[in-house]
DNA sequence: GCATAAAATGCAATTGAGTTGCAATTGGCT
DNA sequence: AGCCAATTGCAACTCAATTGCATTTTATGC
């Protein structure tokens, strides 16, 4: 059984074709990803309404988290489990980083909002922090 | 001369009825406004495109700015200079708060974006910071 | 292996945000 | 008042996303 297919039985997800492609293309592809994006990586052509399904899907059971994205598009990229299974419940809670050369939007798992002081009254619950600028690759090429 | 005339006038920019009544609306609420928001808080009726190219003008010319929205729409609010004039040019650097309860976005003119350290490589242009939560009036219905 | 119910998919149609080109109108100026 | 450039309105369009419904497929028990 691949990759894909174990997680979606852990779970309790129904394996069909479609699921298993996505899944594959979230594990192998570090970035956030839209839906016209996976569209393009599919080889398999899904019905446009079945992808926005199964994102829904995986959503909703913790196997991708939306990605912040300024221009209005939602973006997707697979929970990296790796760095907050200690923690129980899978949470969101690390910085997004844009980069305004490649477009590609990466999570920087390792690095989680800062706690910030609200005004008095305000409750504070999640929140999103999104960071623009030059990813390390492009900001490699640019200094050569 | 009403207050947003003068606004635009200071900016340069030419005073119409769309821009004024759009103005005076942003000055008015305290809250980040989306099209469609406008467009219902606007008495006289124009069109659309008016609407949108009016935003784009007020953006360019710092009279709003964007505001982050999870779910994918355009939002601005007024930008409010009395924090910003003694730092010269003008800068979004204030962190977003999103009401879970009744919706509205707002600034936090006062609350800066901290400082994040990047991995190794990673060039930092501009950020975006959205806390979600209870805003001070909903926490407090909530707590009688 | 096969029947079954529930879940997932495909299709068609629709909504809503945002954009573009072009002709008509209006604001700021002398 | 009159001119020119900026602004507006209209029509048409693109693109993301959603909904209802009929059809197909999956997991499961026999």
């Amino acid at each position: 059984m691949s990759n894909a297919a174990e997680v979606l039985k852990n779970k309790k997800l129904r394996i069909t074709p479609a699921r298993v492609h996505v899944l594959d293309i979230f594990i192998r592809e570090a970035a956030a990803l839209t839906h016209a994006e996976i569209e393009k990586l599919l080889i398999d052509d899904f019905d446009r309404v079945t992808l926005y399904r199964t994102l829904t899907s995986f959503l909703e059971n913790g196997l991708i988290h939306k990605v912040p994205d300024e221009s209005g598009i939602q973006r997707f990229a697979y929970c990296n489990h790796e760095h907050h299974e200690h923690s129980g419940a899978h949470s969101h809670t690390h910085v997004h980083f844009f980069c305004m050369q490649c477009s590609k939007t990466t999570c920087l798992d390792d690095i989680l909002i800062p706690a910030i002081k609200l005004p008095e009254g305000f409750v504070q619950d999640e929140s999103v922090f999104l960071v623009k600028g030059l990813c390390r690759k492009c900001s490699k090429n640019k200094a050569e």
